[in-house]
DNA sequence: TCTGGGGTCCTAGGACCC
DNA sequence: TCTGGGGTCCTAGGACCC
């Protein structure tokens, strides 16, 4: 039988923080959003405490602070660099993974044929990982991913499976549907979960009950994949990660957000900087950017607006100054005065690769020229650190910055933050 | 006062063609 | 009274994921 394997990091960020802070293993620990904005990852102990995901910071505040628990802001460095850790040991023991998020990968167990095989180096797997890197894992093993991914959540439910679980049998899989809130489901989100229920499906066995018509009316193609592989047919393709077709910065503002155009200007620039960044990193270019930025939602006092420019270029590209020079000029001909700003962003879009370009008869940039200049200044940011070099909108006013009052250090990625080990 | 950021895929409907 | 039939392409919006 073809098995597939999904390893999930347990809590990912707080485990990430706890590696730097073993005094707090069995202790509550949350992580928030950029700008402190909201909880986006929780221990154990916090979930007990009845802390949801997504829950606004200052919501929870004095829950947080009466039961004791640590409270850190995102520090997307360290978590990146635990990330690639975890993956390297990940991969010396299978050959074949597929980095899904930034604390799971799909693991493709094809050449492997024996069961008790696998089982053997998945334990061996969860325990190295454990002690190298120290982040826990949840390993799942079953005959399509969205059974792997079940599976994990089982591994990680009940201590005794020691962070490995097999659903590998018919036997299993029908105890394993029974038991699983349809709502949990990999691919079975709010709208179609409270839809199924309505339909008197309450677990992933209910689901598989329903026709493959029915399902195919209601869900469309999605949901009857996601229905078929919780029959046992495998039909969702791992993505042989090629490069991202948009690519998005963004941020949100702090306080009452912005309202001098300078100081969104000076934001936009950083996150097309950014964007043109990334396009370079992935040896790709864009055809369109969208740039966008709008008032606080959540408020019904103020004046409400929306900023969304699209640009096109004659001929793609990722050059920083073509990108960033166009972003402003988008951002100063849609604004409008007397709002305050909350977020802005921009978007990259029509995205291919760079050694593809379509080029345009009437071109008058040297191509060859920017592409070197990118490329020293690329060189010399990365010895020197992000944006020595900048583009002079980018500023250095830095009224935009994130709020992140309780950040850690950064352990694993800036010599001046390595731990010291006293003799 | 305070509410994250970054992606993918699919569908319905409009515009347009013959 | 009665208004074809078949395509393609594009886009906005929805649903989902972490």
């Amino acid at each position: 039988m073809k098995l597939f394997g999904l390893a999930d990091c347990n809590n990912f960020y707080c485990s990430c923080e706890r590696v730097f802070h073993p005094d707090l293993r069995g202790k509550p620990v949350v992580v928030l959003s950029n700008n402190d904005g909201c909880v986006v990852a929780r221990s154990e102990e916090s979930k007990r405490l009845g802390i949801k995901m997504g829950v606004p910071f200052y919501q929870v505040k004095d829950l947080l602070e009466k039961n004791g628990v640590a409270v850190f802001s995102s520090n997307y460095n360290l978590y990146g660099d635990m990330s690639r850790r975890v993956m390297s040991m990940l991969s010396s023991f299978f050959p074949q993974i597929y980095v899904y998020s930034i604390d799971e990968a799909f693991l493709d167990l094809s050449e492997f044929d024996d069961v008790e095989y696998i089982a053997e180096l998945s334990r061996k797997a969860v325990k190295s990982i454990n002690k190298g890197v120290g982040i826990p894992v949840s390993l799942g093993v079953a005959p399509t991913k969205t059974l792997a991914k079940m599976a994990s959540v089982y591994a990680k439910k009940h201590k005794g499976y020691e962070g490995v679980c097999f659903i590998d049998t018919d036997e299993k899989r029908e105890k394993a549907l029974k038991l699983f809130p349809i709502k949990d489901v990999w691919g079975i989100g709010r709208k179609h979960s409270k839809k199924l229920e309505y339909h008197g499906v309450e677990t992933a066995w209910d689901f598989v009950q329903k026709s493959e018509g029915w399902v195919r009316r209601e869900m469309s193609i999605t949901g009857l994949r996601t229905w078929k592989e919780l029959c046992g047919e495998s039909c969702i393709e791992m993505d042989d990660e090629t490069y991202k077709k948009s690519i998005c910065t963004s941020r949100s503002f702090a306080g009452h957000g912005l309202n001098k155009i300078e100081d969104v200007e000076e934001a936009v620039a950083n996150f097309a900087s950014r964007c043109s960044k990334k396009l370079r990193e992935q040896h790709t270019v864009c055809n369109t950017i969208v740039v966008f930025a709008y008032t606080n939602r959540f408020r019904d006092d103020g004046q409400q607006t929306y900023i969304n420019e699209i640009v096109s270029f004659d001929v793609p590209t990722n050059d920083v100054q073509e990108i960033v020079s166009k972003s402003v000029n988008a951002l100063r001909k849609a604004w409008k005065s007397g709002c305050y700003y909350k977020k802005a962003g921009v978007i990259a879009c029509d995205i291919c690769e760079d050694n593809a370009i379509q080029g345009n008869l009437f071109d008058t940039v040297n191509r060859d020229k920017q592409a070197a200049l990118s490329k020293i200044v690329d060189e010399i940011n990365m010895r020197n650190g992000l944006d020595t070099v900048r583009v002079a909108v980018q500023g250095y006013n830095n009224n935009w910055h994130i709020k992140n009052e309780y950040i850690s250090k950064q352990y694993t990625t800036n010599i001046k933050d390595i731990i010291i080990v006293k003799a």
